[in-house]
DNA sequence: CGCACCGTTGACGTTACTCAACTAGAGTGG
DNA sequence: CCACTCTAGTTGAGTAACGTCAACGGTGCG
């Protein structure tokens, strides 16, 4: 394994650029000082893992930067995606010891990182973090049972068309973005990420990919690069209702 | 929609077969007394919906008996269920007025309700509510990263037993038994609820039970009432490793 | 009795998986 | 510069698993 940056300057946190969104979204100065002082960065290169499922996990962290998977696997290695961690999501649970999952970077990552006995001791005596965890933990929770809708119900052609709304969405939000007009950006994921995260097999994604590209609903440059022409017709094939199907 | 029962005593909290394990485990005594004023119970027939998706909902509760199930429908009639509710599931996100998802009764119900706006500002200064909360959050997060492998990655076979495995697990934790020797219960769910429950069709459901039954895994006498002669051999056939896949 | 509901089973169709060959780029080294 | 290799991705042919459609059985109820 790569040595990871062992000399990693920590963000200030007032530049933050998860300040607001993370689990210290709702801390005051005096308590976001608290954190200041504990907290430390670690970086992973892309690929890179940074817990593999079972190992003992002695700190909890948010992603500031890059995108990184949740993935359970079986004895056989068929393997399930359980979670997209992108900036400001939370990594690690309060009063767990052991990791439930393999926490593998996708990109560059680089986390704001405490250790757990004294997060949890903060977490005592600070309710703003447990409150903002409860709220960021309910947010998961929709995820995963709009994933779950996804993984049970929906056919490759709407697995695929769901996940490219998603990252669509999300690159837009990212980008305060123009979401009425096309729509482009870079997969962050290989076919076959992208088929775990889907319940599929990588074949099945291309496939799936192409047929998209061929009726027009995207275009491709290269493989990862994917423009969007007409958002609605995207959302037309992802089979949610009108509105993209997110919780209300 | 039949009228429930209009008068419902409630239970005193101290005698209450949920009291440790709801949402409510920390209180203390005054707490609990806070939260005695406010309460008030609800019943449900078999079948009946406590809660359409999109319907405003002013309360949040305890399931105090019973089972309900949570679930989502697509446009075209496709449903996912999206949880389990057993006694002691809340039910219900602080924060939120409409519903998300379809909450149905599959056997008699009885909840333990609360105004939302009187126990939202009841959790803003009583800690050991959100406290729980965020824990009991947390497990369901885990038990749908698990549905969701489930989902993703089982085949039928292994969808039923591990459904079954499930099913038997609680019962046994319910009646505190006898892990080691034969298991006996009730399926709680029709064919088509279990088929909505594992993302496949209640025909497929159907005859994966046959197949259950017909390799000895599992007895079966009448539609419902099953017999796990080795429950280890059940466990072999969901695909898990050996202790259950339980997240550790 | 007739009906509704739940469940089973069979025949057949479709979707997505498996196995395999092949292409395109990116990096490496002579 | 040209092989050479590695990885990511595409595509095709054949197949297995699950879904669809349909018939039928048992049970409870008005």
């Amino acid at each position: 394994m790569a040595l990871s940056e062992p000399f990693i300057k920590n963000h200030d946190c007032a530049d933050c650029p998860i300040r607001h969104r993370a689990v210290c979204a709702r801390c005051e100065t005096d308590e976001l000082r608290e954190l200041e002082e504990m907290k430390f960065y670690r970086t992973f290169e892309a690929g890179q893992t940074v817990i593999w499922s079972g190992d003992r996990m002695d700190f909890v962290a948010s992603v500031v930067e890059g995108i990184a998977t949740l993935s359970q696997t079986m004895e056989d290695g068929r393997t399930q995606m359980v979670g997209l961690l992108l900036p400001s999501d939370f990594v690690g649970r309060p009063g767990r010891e052991i990791a439930a999952y393999d926490v593998i970077a996708t990109t560059t990552l680089t986390m704001c990182c405490f250790r757990k006995k004294p997060f949890e001791e903060m977490m005592a005596h600070t309710p703003h973090i447990g409150q903002r965890l409860l709220e960021m933990t309910l947010d998961e929770l929709d995820a995963a049972r709009e994933w779950m809708l996804l993984l049970g119900r929906k056919t490759a052609r709407e697995k695929i068309a769901s996940l490219l709304a998603i990252i669509a969405r999300r690159d837009a939000s990212l980008k305060l973005a123009t979401t009425r007009r096309k729509i482009v950006f870079d997969l962050p994921l290989t076919r076959e990420a992208m088929a775990d995260y889907l319940g599929l097999t990588l074949e099945t994604v291309s496939r799936q990919i192409s047929a998209l590209k061929r009726d027009g609903v995207i275009v491709l440059e290269g493989k990862r690069h994917v423009t969007v022409p007409d958002f609605d017709r995207l959302l037309g094939e992802t089979g949610d209702d009108a509105d993209g199907g997110l919780p209300t």
